[in-house]
DNA sequence: GAGACACTCACGTAGCGTAAGCGTCA
DNA sequence: CTGACGCTTACGCTACGTGAGTGTCT
């Protein structure tokens, strides 16, 4: 099955996405497929896959799709062998910049997590003062 | 200065939410201002101001306007002492769903950041590999 | 040809941002 | 009376969900 190209369900079930997100990722041009049928079924080859979980990696740092976009448009870049030193530099300016706002976010998320955990707790607080008191009513 | 009623300007100053958010919180009947002025303009109490804080705490769970407006309607409940003990008893049910929810939510928060921190991991090293790469053009 | 699968519109949603045009308060 | 501040109305945005109606693959 699916040696080479597979389907978009395939792709879905796959990575976790939905059709309508990998539809949407293409129409915004994130990830597009290598192929598709005569009759306009898309096709995805092993590296489209990768690049899907790719992104599904990167969206808990809460980057937008077009920066996503930006940040994949300079790995490619990289990964091209024949590039002038001068492209080369401004794409590794570009991946520094991207991984000191992934830093930032990480440091969000972290912050975020302890709100959270603080809220649970005093919500598990209000919870057993609630509980005493119902205790005995009248 | 404002010791018993402010308006919705020094209300985001200390809440640090932006005066759209806090209309539409009322919108969506969030967090309502305690009175008008004649002519119209909000005026919030500190039990307002402490509400809405309440809300920028929960945001890191992650609930919906919808969830957090029936929360705090439940914690609104419980605090009215004239309950009686059936409505009571079907509060606090909810405010243990809730609870559960929000455990779940901190799980998954925690996953989030896990995935965040793998990725800008290996952002850096991918970095670091291309600046290898580069040292040594030609 | 029948079923599973896919396609393209196209409208709906949450949670606000961002003017525009106008009224209110000290 | 003039800033500074606030009001409503309304359209825009992101990242999809959710049909509807139709075509394609095996």
């Amino acid at each position: 099955v699916s040696l080479q190209r597979m389907q978009i369900g395939e792709v879905a079930e796959r990575t976790g996405l939905s059709l309508r997100t990998i539809r949407y990722y293409e129409e915004v041009g994130l990830v597009r497929p290598s192929a598709r049928t005569p009759g306009g079924f898309r096709l995805y080859t092993e590296p489209d896959v990768a690049r899907l979980n790719l992104v599904k990696r990167m969206k808990p740092l809460d980057f937008s799709l077009e920066e996503m976009r930006d940040l994949l448009a300079s790995l490619d870049a990289l990964e091209a062998v024949d590039e002038t030193g001068q492209d080369r530099d401004a794409q590794l300016q570009r991946l520094a910049m991207f991984r000191a706002v992934a830093d930032e976010r990480c440091r969000a998320l972290r912050e975020q997590l302890e709100t959270a955990e603080e809220f649970a707790t005093s919500l598990r607080r209000e919870i057993s003062r609630q509980r005493r008191l119902a205790g005995r009513p009248r």
